[in-house]
DNA sequence: TATAAAAATGATAATCATTTCTATTTTTAT
DNA sequence: ATAAAAATAGAAATGATTATCATTTTTATA
């Protein structure tokens, strides 16, 4: 149980905190690949889940089908391109009382809510003009 | 590319106008199949996309790694219980302004957003107190 | 520094939801 | 009645993720 140290790990959280993209478990293996040639997706799979339940980072669905990894756990939205799959940060203020909201006439316990967005990214929508 | 009429989709959609516990594909196979004892789960899944491609039913993601269905299109907000895996509706208001908030400051184009909430249903809440 | 228990790894197999394929059956316009 | 189009059942394929397990790394302690 006790954690113990490992160069992979290492270089899975290094690679994820110099990204603002939202890397899936296989964006992560084919760069960490360069340099460890013989990781296992496997191990990244690994290492992704454990920094996840740490709190080092977290786990972002986008509703695409595949998990995404953000090195940013503060509370903030995302929003994904249907178009070309990019998963960015959105910079608005959180919105408010929306657990609350959904406490009022419901007799369950609300723990937490996820809320993301679609659509064009503007990269996108610029090519679909040209 | 023309509708053509099947009893199993009729079956299908029959089973689901009368349901507010949002099942999945798997539930409603194992249902239908109790009238239709040879149908597959492949019929199930491909009715199911139809008919939400048409409309007709949506189809409900709140993360649990499986898709739901629910007859009521109109716009709601789901809850899912993290103990027993339930998904049921919540009686609140619409969220406002989500989309437009989103869109200040962003270049691209917000179609729309997903927000779901999870916790612990009053059932189990129940449970857990006794 | 040597060592041995604990943890992590790589390789691969397994899982599970969903989709695809194909030969056969149903539907339906004529 | 018939034949083209669409739908089906059954089975195989897919794709993301998890589990298994023999081997390698890490690290606390002698």
């Amino acid at each position: 149980m006790a954690l113990k140290y490992s160069r992979q790990r290492e270089a899975i959280k290094e690679f994820l905190m110099n990204r603002k993209d939202h890397p899936t478990a296989d964006a992560v293996y084919i760069q960490v690949r360069k340099e460890f040639p013989n990781i296992s997706l496997g191990t990244v799979y690994r290492n992704l889940t454990l920094l996840a339940d740490l709190g080092e980072i977290s786990r972002v669905n986008v509703g695409d089908g595949v998990d995404h990894f953000d090195p940013n756990t503060a509370l903030h939205y995302h929003f994904a391109c249907r178009e070309c799959g990019c998963v960015q940060d959105l910079d608005i203020d959180n919105i408010v009382n929306i657990n609350e909201m959904a406490s009022a006439n419901f007799d369950g316990e609300i723990g937490g809510n996820v809320t993301y967005f679609y659509g064009i990214c503007g990269k996108c929508k610029r090519k679909l003009l040209s």
